[in-house]
DNA sequence: ACTGTGCATATGTCAGTACATAGCGTTGAC
DNA sequence: GTCAACGCTATGTACTGACATATGCACAGT
């Protein structure tokens, strides 16, 4: 059995270009289950009929899904719905924002925060050496449990955040009210023994390693948003992350 | 000072397509450096005239460049070179792509190498838990020095590698050659101290720890091409990666 | 029963055109 | 002299039309 006619309404008068009205609504019909996986999908050219809409049209749409992993176009055979497996999700997200989603109740304590310079962090953020940044150290724990200790430096353009909003909020979903958009982030991960403070901080023995992230985030200029400096328990915690070539 | 024509040639008798053509000599442009970040871009109806293409077939060409991050486009104002710190690399390769392009010189000893049954493994790669599976154990070194230790499953149909074929190139190369393409993985990193062999075999003390990486791979359907669980020594890898939401 | 050819199908590429809209500079009115 | 309105420019969206080509299947010939 195929293609229920699968209801899509299109809005002429809105902004919002008809590409993307498109794309969102099948979107929610894969992500709600309507659209299973391997389902096939109504072709191109019959669904452009169907809506009134040009083949390019719904070939963008469609574009947009396949570039997100929800589809797969093979020539000759048709669309269909991808395996759950391959379907992406967002990827530059702050810990905060991670603990959160997955149930848990993270809080923050903030452990230092002050104004000073910092070669490598400047180097990083692009800026002269002896530019002055905020430089805040805080301690994340998750259900009471220590889990992190989170080093950050920020340009001076940022350096209104406050002691209290950073203890409340993460700071990506601080940035982002500030109408700043980190889209790119190079990132570094090791490994290495904790220092004497880390132990104490983290409640942790000597012979329990620690995991390492460096970050470096910049919006879609290129210009220096954050420079963090993360050590993490390795026992609550890994990076899980999905990349892909598409 | 603008604008110098910057020769691109396009050859229609390729069976390339003429975006695709476009695109790649106008990345070279960049990255080679005639196109500086800051540039101003000539724009695309002059751009497709001068070439005798259509403005689509421009305009797709330079929206795979932004997609790669290596120009914005600013309506009202035109395209010009992003900065460089933005600018996307490929990211799904193996440790031993990534020693060769830095250039170490990376060698293989394959450990051991048997088909067996690992439930873990099974069912990762989607398969019934007793399918029997090739699994490889590898070490890796690099310059004379070890570096890590690779655990690899793969699914049967993948069971043909022999150990002359893993002891001289990567993994990942070997499998692009029998047609196969992972194209997203999901990766977990953590931390941990090592165990005695792998003491051995690395030929660290044992209050070095150890960065751990498993991988799950699979293709563009969602097939699973290939479960790892890698070990590295912290003191000479870190894991370096870009992540973008675009 | 087996094999290879050809057709139908659906996506892939490309051209040409039209109009909408965001940014920026300039002009012109007050 | 200040500021709003206008117009220019380059990208953003959308349509029509055409031809190329990979894939699977049915059918015909052996």
């Amino acid at each position: 059995m195929t293609a229920q006619p699968l209801s899509v309404t299109i809005d002429r008068s809105s902004p919002v270009p008809l590409y993307h009205q498109l794309a969102q609504q099948l979107s929610a019909a894969i992500s709600s289950g309507v659209l299973q996986p391997g389902d096939p999908f109504e072709n191109e050219t019959a669904l452009a009929q169907r809506l009134r809409l040009s083949r390019p049209t719904v070939r963008r749409a469609i574009g947009e899904l396949v570039d997100h992993g929800l589809l797969v176009r093979r020539r000759g055979l048709g669309t269909t719905v991808a395996s759950r497996k391959v379907h992406r999700r967002a990827e530059l997200t702050s810990l905060f924002d991670d603990l959160q989603r997955s149930g848990r109740t993270p809080q923050t304590t903030v452990l230092s925060m002050e104004t000073t310079t910092d070669e490598r962090a400047a180097a990083a953020l692009d800026l002269p050496a002896g530019t002055p940044l905020l430089a805040v150290v805080r301690l994340r724990t998750a259900d009471g449990s220590p889990l992190a200790v989170l080093h950050n430096w920020l340009p001076p353009a940022l350096s209104d955040l406050t002691e209290t909003e950073l203890a409340i909020r993460g700071l990506y979903a601080l940035l982002r009210e500030r109408g700043v958009k980190p889209v790119v982030a190079r990132q570094s991960i090791g490994a290495r023994m904790p220092t004497a403070t880390e132990r104490k901080h983290l409640k942790i023995r000597g012979s329990q390693p620690l995991l390492t992230m460096s970050r470096m985030a910049f919006d879609a200029q290129g210009g220096g948003i954050e420079f963090g400096d993360h050590a993490y328990r390795s026992d609550g915690y890994t990076i899980n992350l999905m990349i892909d070539e598409r």
